[in-house]
DNA sequence: TGCCAGGCCCTCTTTAGGGCCTT
């Protein structure tokens, strides 16, 4: 990676697994000590699956966390937001997320697209880089490449997964401590511009 | 009725199948 570029570490929490059809419900994002949070409320219902894994529900029209009502915006503002804290790097920010190729970056740049919003977005995010295929490829014999056990393995602790913020919260840790070449980098980052 | 998908990687492979990883 070069020296020019910002990595922000993000992650999705949605309605489902579908990422053609999927809502977000949570998306957050860390950068060293800045951090971005923002919660919408789906427009689709989410998977018996997906609430069991997330926590969240939505009842009479707000969302709730393990039962807690949460604050929410409408997705165009936290799409708009979140470029706004992108932009602030002030230089071209690399995306990374774990599986973020199969799963964040499809999601994230369909609902760019649908609110005409992905200009924009490339024009502050060059790539997206998936930690999943990075960890998978420089760390061989593991007996799993989930971020919950990456963090076990390498971090020795347990954390509150799949709450976006934290599981972002963690993969800049454990990337810090994995600290990978830019060869590493480079092989694992896919332009924001392509199609997923 | 079924209970959500799918790209990647591995191998008991390539005329294919199954598991992983994300919610």
């Amino acid at each position: 990676m070069s020296a020019d570029k910002t990595i922000v570490f993000f992650d999705l929490e949605t309605t489902g697994l579908d990422t053609a059809v999927c809502d977000i419900i949570q998306l957050s994002a860390i950068c060293g000590e800045k951090v971005f949070n923002a919660y919408t409320l789906p427009r689709r219902a989410l998977t018996e699956s997906a609430k069991n894994v997330t926590g969240f529900t939505v009842s009479n029209g707000c969302l709730f966390l393990r039962g807690v009502p949460v604050d929410t915006i409408p997705l165009f503002d936290a799409l708009t937001s979140f470029i706004t804290f992108l932009r602030s790097f002030r230089r071209p920010v690399v995306l990374a997320a774990h599986s973020a190729r199969r799963f964040d970056a499809p999601v994230l740049t369909r609902v760019l697209t649908q609110f005409v919003l992905r200009q924009e977005f490339q024009k502050v995010v060059s790539g997206f880089l998936d930690t999943f295929l990075l960890s998978k490829n420089v760390f061989h014999g593991l007996n799993s490449y989930s971020q919950e056990n990456l963090v076990r393995h390498f971090l020795g602790k347990t954390y509150d997964a799949h709450n976006a913020m934290e599981d972002a919260r963690m993969l800049q840790e454990l990337f810090n401590t994995w600290n990978p070449g830019g060869w590493d980098i480079s092989r694992f980052t896919y332009r924001s511009s392509l199609a997923f």
